[in-house]
DNA sequence: CTGAATCCTAAAGGATACTG
DNA sequence: CAGTATCCTTTAGGATTCAG
């Protein structure tokens, strides 16, 4: 194993390397957006625009507070996406995308495209959902 | 190739669902090659090709076998890819990319072209991002 | 060479309750 | 509102060994 690929994104830079010395653009894309809801939620920051923490939650659906703030979090550390404090009493915050988180609309549009295209909605397709 | 009702079938128990009762396409794609080595996988055999095992392995690289025969077998069950036996003595077998999983080359690209242009090469230069 | 079988750890994800 | 704090379960991923 090459002990550089390991999660060395934590320490802030980014190298994930493949076959040989060659860097690999897919493998490290993916170790930036291949969470569970991390795709999700940039596509609703793209689509609704700048969200309230709840709004995102309701936005997502089926995400608990713990694991959106966790994302969040590990979204903002990635600076793709940006948390701002916009009213101290009562508490408000804004999230939206980055300049660079913005940039992954078209890897994020491609998902939805395929998804549309070949994952047909079990609804409209033979069987309705239980 | 008219798969789409039987594919369906396959992923039929693949319900995901976003705000309120609307099906999300991201969500889904998402579960589908939303493992940590499904897209890099995808990506080599697009451009290596039908590959075997061990070829698979090294073009990989940093992936145990154990991974790699469970992320081969996931893809498979998901009509991603196809596993042929081509020789029973030795034993060798050849991994492919099925037609649906072929199909994925624009969200597999996406991905590459984005770590391209936004998460330079650590080794060519040491500002990847903004 | 083809992997499968074990065993293991770390991390992700989730349920629930609570707080300023 | 916008989270934390716990606690817990599940899953991913890896090391190693075995076998056809």
């Amino acid at each position: 194993m090459n002990d550089r690929t390991q999660r060395s994104e934590e320490i802030g830079e980014l190298e994930v390397w493949c076959a040989g010395e060659e860097w690999c653009p897919v493998t490290t894309t993916s170790s930036l957006i291949g969470k569970k809801w991390h795709p999700v939620i940039i596509h609703r920051l793209l689509d609704h625009g700048p969200s309230g923490f709840n709004e995102l939650q309701t936005a997502v659906d089926g995400i608990s507070s713990k694991v959106l703030s966790d994302s969040l979090e590990d979204l903002e550390e990635k600076s793709l996406v940006d948390r701002e404090v916009i009213s101290d009493k009562p508490v408000r915050v804004r999230y939206s995308l980055t300049d660079h988180g913005r940039s992954l609309q078209p890897v994020i549009y491609a998902m939805r495209d395929w998804g549309l295209e070949h994952l047909a909605d079990p609804s409209e397709t033979d069987s309705p959902r239980e």
